[in-house]
DNA sequence: CGAGCAATTGAACGCTGTCAACCCGAGTGG
DNA sequence: CCACTCGGGTTGACAGCGTTCAATTGCTCG
Protein backbone atom coordinates (compact mmCIF):
# COMPACT_ATOMS: atom_id res chain seq x y z
CA UNK A 1 0.00 0.00 0.00
CA UNK A 2 1.23 3.56 -0.57
CA UNK A 3 -1.08 5.02 1.53
CA UNK A 4 0.79 5.78 3.91
CA UNK A 5 3.16 8.20 1.91
CA UNK A 6 0.02 10.33 0.51
CA UNK A 7 2.12 13.35 1.12
CA UNK A 8 3.50 13.40 -2.32
CA UNK A 9 1.88 16.40 -3.34
CA UNK A 10 4.01 18.46 -1.08
CA UNK A 11 7.08 16.56 -2.54
CA UNK A 12 8.19 19.80 -5.17
CA UNK A 13 7.72 22.09 -2.31
CA UNK A 14 10.11 20.38 0.15
CA UNK A 15 12.27 19.82 -2.51
CA UNK A 16 12.61 23.33 -3.64
CA UNK A 17 13.42 24.07 -0.52
CA UNK A 18 16.08 22.00 0.28
CA UNK A 19 18.02 23.31 -3.07
CA UNK A 20 18.84 19.17 -3.05
CA UNK A 21 21.85 19.00 -5.81
CA UNK A 22 19.21 16.79 -8.13
CA UNK A 23 16.76 19.94 -8.52
CA UNK A 24 18.49 23.15 -7.51
CA UNK A 25 17.71 25.71 -10.70
CA UNK A 26 16.27 22.94 -12.94
CA UNK A 27 14.54 24.29 -15.49
CA UNK A 28 10.70 24.41 -14.88
CA UNK A 29 9.82 21.71 -17.05
CA UNK A 30 11.52 19.13 -15.73
CA UNK A 31 11.35 20.07 -11.82
CA UNK A 32 7.50 19.60 -12.79
CA UNK A 33 8.13 15.96 -14.55
CA UNK A 34 11.26 15.65 -11.36
CA UNK A 35 8.04 16.03 -8.86
CA UNK A 36 5.24 13.68 -10.69
CA UNK A 37 7.78 10.94 -9.75
CA UNK A 38 8.30 11.90 -6.44
CA UNK A 39 7.69 10.12 -3.43
CA UNK A 40 8.35 10.95 0.01
CA UNK A 41 9.40 8.24 2.41
CA UNK A 42 10.40 8.03 5.99
CA UNK A 43 12.03 5.94 7.72
CA UNK A 44 12.67 5.26 11.85
CA UNK A 45 16.22 4.80 12.77
CA UNK A 46 17.94 1.39 12.45
CA UNK A 47 15.20 0.75 9.37
CA UNK A 48 17.10 -0.73 6.22
CA UNK A 49 16.21 0.75 3.22
CA UNK A 50 17.46 -1.07 0.84
CA UNK A 51 19.69 -4.93 1.33
CA UNK A 52 22.82 -5.37 0.57
CA UNK A 53 22.67 -6.80 -3.19
CA UNK A 54 19.05 -6.07 -3.61
CA UNK A 55 17.55 -4.87 -6.92
CA UNK A 56 18.30 -0.56 -6.99
CA UNK A 57 13.96 0.07 -7.28
CA UNK A 58 14.71 3.80 -6.76
CA UNK A 59 16.78 6.29 -6.24
CA UNK A 60 16.76 9.81 -4.71
CA UNK A 61 18.27 12.20 -2.20
CA UNK A 62 18.21 13.14 1.53
CA UNK A 63 15.95 15.53 3.03
CA UNK A 64 16.83 14.80 7.18
CA UNK A 65 18.29 12.49 8.81
CA UNK A 66 21.54 10.68 8.10
CA UNK A 67 21.66 6.97 5.86
CA UNK A 68 24.81 4.94 6.41
CA UNK A 69 25.97 2.64 3.84
CA UNK A 70 27.71 -0.33 4.98
CA UNK A 71 29.13 -3.75 3.50
CA UNK A 72 28.91 -6.80 5.80
CA UNK A 73 32.27 -8.86 5.62
CA UNK A 74 31.94 -13.11 5.70
CA UNK A 75 32.69 -13.25 9.06
CA UNK A 76 29.85 -10.71 10.11
CA UNK A 77 32.20 -7.81 10.99
CA UNK A 78 30.46 -4.18 8.89
CA UNK A 79 32.03 -1.45 7.82
CA UNK A 80 30.33 1.81 6.89
CA UNK A 81 31.59 3.16 3.41
CA UNK A 82 29.65 6.22 3.48
CA UNK A 83 27.54 8.68 5.37
CA UNK A 84 24.54 10.23 3.49
CA UNK A 85 23.79 13.94 4.98
CA UNK A 86 20.86 16.17 3.54
CA UNK A 87 21.20 16.90 0.06
CA UNK A 88 23.17 13.97 -0.57
CA UNK A 89 21.77 11.37 -3.96
CA UNK A 90 21.88 7.91 -2.97
CA UNK A 91 21.21 5.01 -5.26
CA UNK A 92 22.24 4.15 -8.83
CA UNK A 93 21.03 4.59 -12.25
CA UNK A 94 21.98 2.05 -15.24
CA UNK A 95 22.55 -0.85 -12.20
CA UNK A 96 20.13 -3.94 -11.23
CA UNK A 97 21.78 -4.17 -7.67
CA UNK A 98 23.22 -2.73 -5.26
CA UNK A 99 26.34 -3.53 -3.66
CA UNK A 100 25.95 -1.65 -0.49
CA UNK A 101 23.20 -1.90 2.02
CA UNK A 102 21.34 1.45 3.05
CA UNK A 103 20.33 2.24 6.62
CA UNK A 104 18.89 4.95 8.52
CA UNK A 105 21.47 5.70 10.99
CA UNK A 106 18.78 7.86 12.51
CA UNK A 107 14.86 8.60 11.72
CA UNK A 108 15.05 9.96 8.15
CA UNK A 109 13.27 11.50 5.38
CA UNK A 110 14.35 10.99 1.70
CA UNK A 111 12.62 11.83 -1.42
CA UNK A 112 12.88 8.77 -3.95
CA UNK A 113 12.19 8.63 -7.79
CA UNK A 114 11.53 4.91 -9.36
CA UNK A 115 14.73 4.09 -10.82
CA UNK A 116 13.21 3.47 -14.01
CA UNK A 117 11.15 6.48 -14.67
CA UNK A 118 14.15 8.79 -13.70
CA UNK A 119 16.32 7.18 -16.37
CA UNK A 120 13.36 8.01 -18.81
CA UNK A 121 13.93 11.58 -17.70
CA UNK A 122 17.50 11.50 -19.33
CA UNK A 123 16.48 11.13 -22.55
CA UNK A 124 14.38 14.57 -22.42
CA UNK A 125 16.47 16.49 -19.70
CA UNK A 126 20.16 15.60 -20.17
CA UNK A 127 21.15 18.21 -17.22
CA UNK A 128 19.49 15.78 -15.14
CA UNK A 129 22.67 12.83 -16.24
CA UNK A 130 24.98 15.24 -15.99
CA UNK A 131 23.94 16.17 -12.72
CA UNK A 132 23.79 12.79 -11.38
CA UNK A 133 27.37 12.21 -13.49
CA UNK A 134 28.58 14.82 -11.06
CA UNK A 135 26.79 13.50 -7.79
CA UNK A 136 28.75 10.21 -8.60
CA UNK A 137 31.79 11.67 -8.87
CA UNK A 138 31.78 13.57 -6.17
CA UNK A 139 30.88 10.86 -4.08
CA UNK A 140 33.91 8.96 -6.07
CA UNK A 141 35.89 11.96 -4.86
CA UNK A 142 35.01 11.45 -1.26
CA UNK A 143 35.75 7.93 -1.11
CA UNK A 144 38.98 8.05 -2.53
CA UNK A 145 39.79 10.59 0.35
CA UNK A 146 37.92 7.72 2.82
CA UNK A 147 40.64 5.25 1.27
CA UNK A 148 43.57 7.73 2.25
CA UNK A 149 42.25 8.27 5.80
CA UNK A 150 41.08 4.28 6.22
CA UNK A 151 44.79 3.69 5.46
CA UNK A 152 46.10 6.07 7.90
CA UNK A 153 47.25 3.81 10.83
CA UNK A 154 46.14 6.73 13.96
CA UNK A 155 43.05 6.57 15.14
CA UNK A 156 43.63 10.35 15.87
CA UNK A 157 44.27 11.10 12.50
CA UNK A 158 41.10 9.35 11.40
CA UNK A 159 38.94 11.36 14.23
CA UNK A 160 40.61 14.64 13.44
CA UNK A 161 40.09 14.32 9.36
CA UNK A 162 36.12 13.41 10.19
CA UNK A 163 35.78 16.21 12.36
CA UNK A 164 36.99 18.48 9.81
CA UNK A 165 35.68 17.10 7.09
CA UNK A 166 32.30 17.47 8.89
CA UNK A 167 32.99 21.10 9.98
CA UNK A 168 34.08 21.98 6.42
CA UNK A 169 30.60 20.05 5.19
CA UNK A 170 28.50 21.88 7.18
CA UNK A 171 29.82 25.29 6.32
CA UNK A 172 29.17 24.55 2.24
CA UNK A 173 25.90 23.92 2.78
CA UNK A 174 25.15 26.78 5.13
CA UNK A 175 27.11 28.82 2.90
CA UNK A 176 29.39 30.24 5.54
CA UNK A 177 31.64 29.31 8.31
CA UNK A 178 28.92 28.44 11.54
CA UNK A 179 31.50 28.23 13.69
CA UNK A 180 33.50 25.62 15.67
CA UNK A 181 30.57 23.89 17.15
CA UNK A 182 30.54 20.72 15.37
CA UNK A 183 27.70 17.91 15.63
CA UNK A 184 28.46 14.23 15.37
CA UNK A 185 25.33 12.72 13.67
CA UNK A 186 25.63 9.05 14.55
CA UNK A 187 26.18 6.69 17.29
CA UNK A 188 29.81 5.80 18.91
CA UNK A 189 29.12 2.15 17.28
CA UNK A 190 28.59 3.34 13.33
CA UNK A 191 31.29 6.19 13.68
CA UNK A 192 33.98 3.53 15.00
CA UNK A 193 32.54 1.30 11.97
CA UNK A 194 33.13 4.22 9.55
CA UNK A 195 36.55 4.82 10.57
CA UNK A 196 37.99 1.36 10.54
CA UNK A 197 38.16 0.64 14.28
CA UNK A 198 36.23 -0.21 17.83
CA UNK A 199 34.20 2.35 20.03
CA UNK A 200 36.77 2.16 22.68
CA UNK A 201 39.22 3.42 20.87
CA UNK A 202 37.02 6.06 19.67
CA UNK A 203 36.50 7.55 22.89
CA UNK A 204 40.36 7.16 24.19
CA UNK A 205 40.89 9.09 21.02
CA UNK A 206 37.69 11.50 21.62
CA UNK A 207 39.41 11.93 25.13
CA UNK A 208 42.88 12.21 24.68
CA UNK A 209 42.00 15.34 22.02
CA UNK A 210 40.24 16.97 25.19
CA UNK A 211 42.29 16.39 27.73
CA UNK A 212 44.53 17.85 25.10
CA UNK A 213 42.37 21.29 25.01
CA UNK A 214 42.11 20.33 21.28
CA UNK A 215 38.47 19.82 21.07
CA UNK A 216 35.92 20.21 24.21
CA UNK A 217 33.28 17.77 24.53
CA UNK A 218 29.85 19.03 24.88
CA UNK A 219 27.73 15.95 25.28
CA UNK A 220 28.78 12.73 23.47
CA UNK A 221 27.53 13.93 19.96
CA UNK A 222 28.54 17.11 20.42
CA UNK A 223 32.18 18.80 20.23
CA UNK A 224 33.65 22.30 20.29
CA UNK A 225 36.87 23.17 18.02
CA UNK A 226 38.99 24.54 20.34
CA UNK A 227 42.08 24.49 18.22
CA UNK A 228 41.87 24.02 14.74
CA UNK A 229 45.55 24.15 13.91
CA UNK A 230 46.46 21.73 15.59
CA UNK A 231 43.16 19.25 14.98
CA UNK A 232 44.89 20.18 11.77
CA UNK A 233 48.25 19.21 12.51
CA UNK A 234 46.87 16.05 13.84
CA UNK A 235 44.78 15.22 10.75
CA UNK A 236 48.22 15.34 8.89
CA UNK A 237 46.47 16.94 6.15
CA UNK A 238 47.43 19.87 3.76
CA UNK A 239 46.28 22.61 6.11
CA UNK A 240 44.75 24.40 3.09
CA UNK A 241 42.50 21.80 2.69
CA UNK A 242 40.63 22.69 5.57
CA UNK A 243 41.67 26.01 6.40
CA UNK A 244 38.32 28.35 5.93
CA UNK A 245 40.08 31.56 4.62
CA UNK A 246 40.56 29.32 1.06
CA UNK A 247 38.20 26.69 1.26
CA UNK A 248 37.87 26.51 -2.32
CA UNK A 249 41.59 25.56 -2.69
CA UNK A 250 40.63 22.25 -2.93
CA UNK A 251 38.13 21.96 -5.39
CA UNK A 252 39.09 24.73 -7.82
CA UNK A 253 42.56 24.84 -7.70
CA UNK B 1 54.70 19.41 -29.75
CA UNK B 2 52.43 16.85 -30.82
CA UNK B 3 55.02 15.40 -32.89
CA UNK B 4 55.95 12.52 -30.59
CA UNK B 5 51.65 11.16 -31.09
CA UNK B 6 51.96 10.94 -34.68
CA UNK B 7 50.56 7.60 -34.31
CA UNK B 8 47.16 8.70 -34.09
CA UNK B 9 45.49 6.94 -37.27
CA UNK B 10 46.14 3.55 -35.50
CA UNK B 11 44.46 4.42 -32.30
CA UNK B 12 40.52 3.32 -33.98
CA UNK B 13 42.18 -0.43 -34.67
CA UNK B 14 43.83 0.09 -31.13
CA UNK B 15 41.00 0.57 -29.56
CA UNK B 16 38.66 -1.74 -31.32
CA UNK B 17 41.08 -4.43 -31.01
CA UNK B 18 41.28 -3.75 -26.79
CA UNK B 19 37.56 -4.08 -26.59
CA UNK B 20 37.72 -0.97 -24.30
CA UNK B 21 34.65 0.14 -22.40
CA UNK B 22 33.89 2.94 -23.93
CA UNK B 23 34.46 1.86 -27.70
CA UNK B 24 33.31 -1.78 -28.06
CA UNK B 25 30.11 -2.03 -29.34
CA UNK B 26 29.17 1.76 -30.07
CA UNK B 27 27.20 2.65 -32.60
CA UNK B 28 30.07 3.30 -36.13
CA UNK B 29 28.90 6.88 -36.22
CA UNK B 30 29.73 7.39 -32.62
CA UNK B 31 32.84 5.40 -32.95
CA UNK B 32 34.49 7.36 -35.98
CA UNK B 33 33.96 10.81 -33.72
CA UNK B 34 35.71 8.83 -31.41
CA UNK B 35 39.12 8.09 -33.55
CA UNK B 36 39.35 12.06 -34.98
CA UNK B 37 39.77 12.99 -31.32
CA UNK B 38 41.69 10.34 -29.66
CA UNK B 39 45.67 10.80 -29.29
CA UNK B 40 47.84 7.71 -28.18
CA UNK B 41 49.79 8.46 -25.97
CA UNK B 42 52.81 6.75 -23.94
CA UNK B 43 54.38 6.80 -20.56
CA UNK B 44 57.34 5.70 -18.98
CA UNK B 45 57.41 4.12 -15.86
CA UNK B 46 57.45 6.60 -12.90
CA UNK B 47 56.12 9.21 -15.25
CA UNK B 48 53.41 11.63 -13.72
CA UNK B 49 50.32 11.76 -16.29
CA UNK B 50 48.61 14.20 -14.13
CA UNK B 51 49.24 16.03 -10.81
CA UNK B 52 46.99 16.56 -8.30
CA UNK B 53 45.21 19.18 -8.19
CA UNK B 54 46.21 20.19 -11.93
CA UNK B 55 43.62 20.80 -14.62
CA UNK B 56 41.94 17.78 -16.29
CA UNK B 57 42.65 18.27 -20.10
CA UNK B 58 41.68 14.81 -20.92
CA UNK B 59 40.06 11.81 -20.38
CA UNK B 60 41.27 8.21 -21.62
CA UNK B 61 41.74 4.60 -21.12
CA UNK B 62 44.56 2.53 -20.67
CA UNK B 63 45.50 0.21 -23.49
CA UNK B 64 48.74 -1.44 -22.05
CA UNK B 65 50.64 -1.10 -18.78
CA UNK B 66 49.47 -0.18 -15.35
CA UNK B 67 48.66 3.77 -13.67
CA UNK B 68 48.90 4.69 -10.25
CA UNK B 69 46.00 6.91 -8.59
CA UNK B 70 47.39 8.29 -5.70
CA UNK B 71 46.95 11.09 -3.19
CA UNK B 72 49.81 12.10 -0.73
CA UNK B 73 49.72 12.69 2.60
CA UNK B 74 50.90 16.31 4.47
CA UNK B 75 53.66 14.78 5.96
CA UNK B 76 55.24 12.85 2.49
CA UNK B 77 53.12 9.38 2.70
CA UNK B 78 51.42 8.27 -0.26
CA UNK B 79 48.32 6.78 -0.48
CA UNK B 80 47.19 4.47 -3.79
CA UNK B 81 43.81 4.86 -3.86
CA UNK B 82 43.30 3.04 -7.12
CA UNK B 83 45.22 1.09 -10.13
CA UNK B 84 44.14 1.01 -13.84
CA UNK B 85 44.83 -1.65 -15.88
CA UNK B 86 44.40 -1.89 -19.59
CA UNK B 87 40.64 -0.95 -20.92
CA UNK B 88 40.06 0.91 -17.59
CA UNK B 89 38.91 4.75 -17.86
CA UNK B 90 41.05 7.40 -16.38
CA UNK B 91 40.12 10.84 -15.35
CA UNK B 92 36.98 13.00 -15.07
CA UNK B 93 34.57 14.71 -17.15
CA UNK B 94 32.36 17.70 -16.00
CA UNK B 95 35.22 18.85 -13.31
CA UNK B 96 37.53 21.49 -13.58
CA UNK B 97 40.93 19.60 -11.45
CA UNK B 98 41.86 16.07 -9.86
CA UNK B 99 41.85 15.35 -6.70
CA UNK B 100 44.26 12.24 -7.66
CA UNK B 101 47.50 12.55 -9.13
CA UNK B 102 48.01 9.71 -11.44
CA UNK B 103 51.39 8.17 -12.83
CA UNK B 104 52.53 5.58 -14.84
CA UNK B 105 53.08 2.50 -12.26
CA UNK B 106 54.97 0.47 -15.13
CA UNK B 107 55.30 2.15 -19.20
CA UNK B 108 51.88 2.46 -20.17
CA UNK B 109 50.89 3.37 -23.32
CA UNK B 110 46.73 5.15 -22.90
CA UNK B 111 44.40 6.58 -25.19
CA UNK B 112 42.99 9.94 -24.67
CA UNK B 113 40.14 11.98 -25.29
CA UNK B 114 40.51 16.17 -25.03
CA UNK B 115 37.74 16.76 -22.11
CA UNK B 116 36.08 19.25 -24.02
CA UNK B 117 36.07 17.57 -27.48
CA UNK B 118 34.45 14.09 -25.18
CA UNK B 119 31.83 16.03 -23.50
CA UNK B 120 30.66 17.76 -27.04
CA UNK B 121 30.06 14.05 -27.99
CA UNK B 122 27.13 13.52 -25.31
CA UNK B 123 25.13 16.01 -26.67
CA UNK B 124 24.83 13.65 -30.01
CA UNK B 125 25.46 10.13 -28.61
CA UNK B 126 23.70 9.65 -25.60
CA UNK B 127 24.90 6.32 -25.01
CA UNK B 128 28.79 7.94 -24.41
CA UNK B 129 27.55 9.51 -21.63
CA UNK B 130 25.96 6.40 -20.42
CA UNK B 131 28.97 4.52 -20.44
CA UNK B 132 30.72 6.93 -19.00
CA UNK B 133 28.51 7.08 -15.96
CA UNK B 134 28.37 3.21 -15.96
CA UNK B 135 32.20 3.68 -15.59
CA UNK B 136 32.34 5.73 -12.46
CA UNK B 137 30.03 3.88 -11.16
CA UNK B 138 32.29 0.91 -11.25
CA UNK B 139 35.12 2.72 -9.97
CA UNK B 140 33.23 3.53 -7.17
CA UNK B 141 32.29 0.41 -6.42
CA UNK B 142 35.63 -0.90 -6.55
CA UNK B 143 36.66 1.80 -4.16
CA UNK B 144 33.99 1.14 -1.59
CA UNK B 145 34.97 -2.45 -1.88
CA UNK B 146 38.50 -1.40 -1.09
CA UNK B 147 37.40 0.79 1.97
CA UNK B 148 36.28 -2.19 3.25
CA UNK B 149 39.86 -3.99 2.38
CA UNK B 150 41.31 -1.65 4.21
CA UNK B 151 39.27 -0.77 7.30
CA UNK B 152 39.88 -4.98 8.28
CA UNK B 153 42.52 -5.11 10.26
CA UNK B 154 44.97 -8.04 9.07
CA UNK B 155 47.78 -7.32 6.20
CA UNK B 156 47.08 -10.92 5.48
CA UNK B 157 43.71 -10.76 4.58
CA UNK B 158 43.92 -7.27 2.58
CA UNK B 159 46.87 -9.26 0.50
CA UNK B 160 44.54 -12.19 0.04
CA UNK B 161 41.59 -10.04 -1.54
CA UNK B 162 44.18 -8.31 -3.45
CA UNK B 163 45.30 -11.48 -4.84
CA UNK B 164 42.27 -12.86 -5.20
CA UNK B 165 40.55 -9.82 -7.25
CA UNK B 166 43.49 -9.72 -9.47
CA UNK B 167 42.69 -13.60 -10.55
CA UNK B 168 39.06 -12.28 -11.01
CA UNK B 169 40.16 -9.46 -13.16
CA UNK B 170 42.35 -12.03 -15.14
CA UNK B 171 39.92 -14.00 -15.91
CA UNK B 172 37.48 -11.32 -16.62
CA UNK B 173 39.45 -9.61 -19.32
CA UNK B 174 40.33 -12.57 -20.70
CA UNK B 175 36.76 -14.12 -20.75
CA UNK B 176 37.69 -17.55 -19.38
CA UNK B 177 39.57 -18.58 -16.12
CA UNK B 178 42.84 -18.27 -16.96
CA UNK B 179 44.54 -20.32 -14.50
CA UNK B 180 46.41 -19.86 -11.13
CA UNK B 181 48.92 -17.75 -12.29
CA UNK B 182 48.78 -14.04 -10.51
CA UNK B 183 51.03 -11.29 -11.65
CA UNK B 184 51.72 -8.55 -9.17
CA UNK B 185 51.90 -5.38 -11.78
CA UNK B 186 54.07 -3.04 -9.39
CA UNK B 187 56.49 -2.97 -7.12
CA UNK B 188 56.53 -4.26 -3.26
CA UNK B 189 56.69 -0.50 -2.87
CA UNK B 190 53.29 0.67 -4.26
CA UNK B 191 51.70 -2.70 -3.33
CA UNK B 192 52.19 -1.34 0.29
CA UNK B 193 50.89 1.89 -0.17
CA UNK B 194 47.82 0.13 -2.35
CA UNK B 195 47.35 -1.99 0.62
CA UNK B 196 47.88 0.84 3.37
CA UNK B 197 50.85 -1.01 5.14
CA UNK B 198 54.48 -0.91 5.03
CA UNK B 199 56.86 -3.17 1.79
CA UNK B 200 58.28 -4.98 5.30
CA UNK B 201 54.85 -6.03 6.39
CA UNK B 202 53.71 -7.34 3.02
CA UNK B 203 57.17 -8.93 2.64
CA UNK B 204 55.93 -11.22 6.02
CA UNK B 205 52.81 -12.19 4.60
CA UNK B 206 53.80 -13.24 1.39
CA UNK B 207 56.29 -15.23 2.83
CA UNK B 208 54.16 -16.63 5.56
CA UNK B 209 51.56 -17.59 2.65
CA UNK B 210 54.19 -19.30 0.83
CA UNK B 211 55.42 -21.17 4.07
CA UNK B 212 51.33 -22.45 4.60
CA UNK B 213 51.13 -23.98 1.06
CA UNK B 214 48.67 -21.56 0.06
CA UNK B 215 51.08 -19.65 -2.89
CA UNK B 216 54.41 -20.21 -4.55
CA UNK B 217 56.16 -17.60 -5.20
CA UNK B 218 57.91 -17.82 -8.62
CA UNK B 219 59.68 -14.26 -8.80
CA UNK B 220 58.55 -11.25 -6.71
CA UNK B 221 56.00 -10.26 -8.90
CA UNK B 222 54.43 -13.61 -9.81
CA UNK B 223 52.94 -16.18 -7.83
CA UNK B 224 51.14 -19.36 -8.47
CA UNK B 225 47.85 -19.72 -6.71
CA UNK B 226 47.70 -23.25 -4.65
CA UNK B 227 45.22 -23.44 -2.31
CA UNK B 228 42.48 -20.76 -3.37
CA UNK B 229 39.84 -22.01 -0.85
CA UNK B 230 42.63 -21.19 2.26
CA UNK B 231 42.93 -17.65 0.02
CA UNK B 232 39.63 -17.49 0.33
CA UNK B 233 39.45 -17.86 3.55
CA UNK B 234 42.13 -15.85 4.40
CA UNK B 235 40.13 -13.03 2.96
CA UNK B 236 37.31 -12.99 5.11
CA UNK B 237 34.93 -12.70 2.02
CA UNK B 238 31.87 -14.56 0.90
CA UNK B 239 33.54 -17.24 -0.74
CA UNK B 240 31.10 -16.83 -3.64
CA UNK B 241 32.37 -13.89 -4.57
CA UNK B 242 35.28 -15.69 -5.87
CA UNK B 243 34.24 -18.81 -7.40
CA UNK B 244 35.20 -19.10 -10.87
CA UNK B 245 31.98 -21.24 -10.48
CA UNK B 246 29.45 -18.78 -9.99
CA UNK B 247 31.54 -15.62 -10.94
CA UNK B 248 27.90 -13.85 -11.39
CA UNK B 249 26.68 -13.86 -8.08
CA UNK B 250 28.21 -10.89 -7.44
CA UNK B 251 27.06 -8.42 -9.90
CA UNK B 252 23.63 -9.74 -10.75
CA UNK B 253 22.29 -12.04 -7.63
C1' DC C 1 84.07 -5.71 -9.05
C1' DG C 2 81.53 -2.17 -6.53
C1' DA C 3 77.37 0.79 -6.32
C1' DG C 4 72.68 0.96 -5.81
C1' DC C 5 68.12 -0.67 -5.43
C1' DA C 6 64.49 -4.14 -4.38
C1' DA C 7 63.27 -7.59 -1.35
C1' DT C 8 63.82 -10.14 2.72
C1' DT C 9 64.78 -11.06 7.59
C1' DG C 10 65.46 -9.89 12.52
C1' DA C 11 64.54 -7.40 16.95
C1' DA C 12 62.05 -4.08 19.80
C1' DC C 13 58.63 -0.87 20.78
C1' DG C 14 53.98 1.06 20.52
C1' DC C 15 49.35 1.33 19.12
C1' DT C 16 45.10 -0.77 19.17
C1' DG C 17 41.97 -4.76 19.55
C1' DT C 18 40.07 -7.57 23.06
C1' DC C 19 38.00 -8.52 27.35
C1' DA C 20 36.34 -6.74 31.50
C1' DA C 21 34.46 -3.60 34.75
C1' DC C 22 32.28 0.64 35.61
C1' DC C 23 29.38 4.90 35.09
C1' DC C 24 25.24 7.07 33.83
C1' DG C 25 20.73 8.33 32.08
C1' DA C 26 16.25 6.52 30.45
C1' DG C 27 12.60 3.62 30.79
C1' DT C 28 9.88 0.33 33.72
C1' DG C 29 7.48 -1.67 37.36
C1' DG C 30 6.78 -2.41 42.13
C1' DC D 1 9.86 7.12 45.27
C1' DC D 2 13.04 3.57 44.71
C1' DA D 3 15.07 -0.68 42.67
C1' DC D 4 15.96 -2.74 38.54
C1' DT D 5 17.29 -3.25 33.90
C1' DC D 6 19.16 -1.95 29.62
C1' DG D 7 21.99 0.38 26.35
C1' DG D 8 25.50 3.74 25.31
C1' DG D 9 29.70 5.51 26.64
C1' DT D 10 34.02 5.42 29.27
C1' DT D 11 38.07 3.47 31.52
C1' DG D 12 41.61 -0.10 32.73
C1' DA D 13 44.76 -4.21 31.87
C1' DC D 14 46.91 -6.96 28.67
C1' DA D 15 48.39 -9.38 24.55
C1' DG D 16 49.23 -9.31 19.65
C1' DC D 17 50.05 -7.43 15.33
C1' DG D 18 52.48 -4.27 12.69
C1' DT D 19 55.46 -0.27 12.31
C1' DT D 20 60.02 1.14 12.85
C1' DC D 21 64.85 0.71 12.64
C1' DA D 22 68.63 -2.05 11.26
C1' DA D 23 71.13 -5.58 8.88
C1' DT D 24 71.45 -8.93 5.13
C1' DT D 25 70.75 -10.92 0.65
C1' DG D 26 70.35 -10.89 -4.29
C1' DC D 27 70.14 -8.62 -8.48
C1' DT D 28 71.17 -5.15 -12.17
C1' DC D 29 73.98 -1.89 -14.07
C1' DG D 30 77.86 0.85 -14.75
Amino acid sequence: MEGLHSVTSIVPAKCAALDCAICADLEPAAKLELSRIARVRTYRAGETILAESDEIGFVGNVVSGVLRLQKTLHDGRQQIVGLMLPSDMFGRVFAQTSHVAIEAATDATVCCYSRGSFEQLFLRFPELEHRMLAAISRELDAAQDWMLLLATQSVSERLATFLLILRRKKAATAGFDAGPLVEVPVSRRDLAAYLGTTVESISRAVQQMARAGIIRIIDPQRFEIVDRQRLIALSNHDPQEFDPAAPRTRRFG
